[in-house]
DNA sequence: CGCCAGGGCCATA
DNA sequence: TATGGCCATGGC
């Protein structure tokens, strides 16, 4: 376990491939990275049911503020989350609602248009980057933090710099930053948090002590 | 019952 | 720049 290639080949070696983002269409992925802001997955999927169908901007756009956040209202913080995705769909629409036509633009111009957005910021929209439009960011979140701190990686502080360090040391593929994402979560999620014992812990953690520094707060680490 | 989840924004110093 | 408060539901 000495590189940080090497935690995503283990982690790969025991969860397979996680076919991430779980969603229809590009939008869909978008609305999912709103509606999951500190909120856990299993509510962001509640709030996607309501909607009957896989959303769309102007689906979005048609409804009030009132309406839609009555739709999205079991993912939490529904008043801010709906005024959120109004913004999203406004930008979309912008290209026309077509993914194809974003992916043909300059990332780093998209980029900065998503985190110009009231209700965007890095790791959301990295997320959009790498799951909606396949562009090489990797999505820095509170898992990886933990995660990697608790492995004993120094790693920065900063959102962008924290980025920029995992961004050096893997293979600069989207498919890669795209798995080892959805690997990092599922880790956390399987193991670190529902297991006391973590005794078939693929990175050897002793997660005993790992709940205990889920109490605290990152930079505490 | 309390804790917290695949954050982000804003006011304050 | 760096803290702290705020947003809010549902699962455990």
């Amino acid at each position: 376990m000495t590189n940080i290639y090497d935690i995503y080949c283990t982690l790969f070696s025991r969860y397979g491939m996680q076919h991430w983002w779980p969603a229809e269409t590009p939008f869909e992925m978008m609305v999912g990275a709103i509606l999951t802001q500190n909120t856990s997955w299993s509510n962001v999927e509640l709030a996607l049911r309501n909607f009957g169908s896989t959303p769309t901007p102007d689906l979005i756009l048609s409804l009030s503020e009132e309406k839609l956040g009555e739709i999205i209202r079991p993912s939490g913080y529904y008043n801010q989350k709906a005024r959120r995705l109004k913004n999203l769909s406004r930008w979309f629409k912008l290209y026309n609602c077509d993914a194809e036509l974003v992916k043909s633009e300059n990332p780093g111009k998209i980029r900065a248009e998503l985190l110009a957005l009231d209700g965007i910021g890095f790791e959301t929209a990295d997320s959009i980057m790498l799951y909606a439009f396949g562009k090489p960011y990797f999505v820095i979140d509170t898992y990886t933090k933990r995660l990697f701190n608790r492995l004993g990686f120094k790693i920065p502080e900063k959102y962008d710099d924290i980025r920029l360090f995992f961004e050096r040391r893997l293979p600069y593929r989207d498919a890669l930053f795209n798995e080892f994402h959805a690997l990092i979560v599922i880790h956390a999620k399987s193991y670190c948090r529902k297991s006391p014992l973590c005794l078939e812990c693929p990175l050897k953690l002793k997660c005993a002590y790992y709940n205990v520094f889920c109490r605290q707060k990152v930079k505490s680490l």
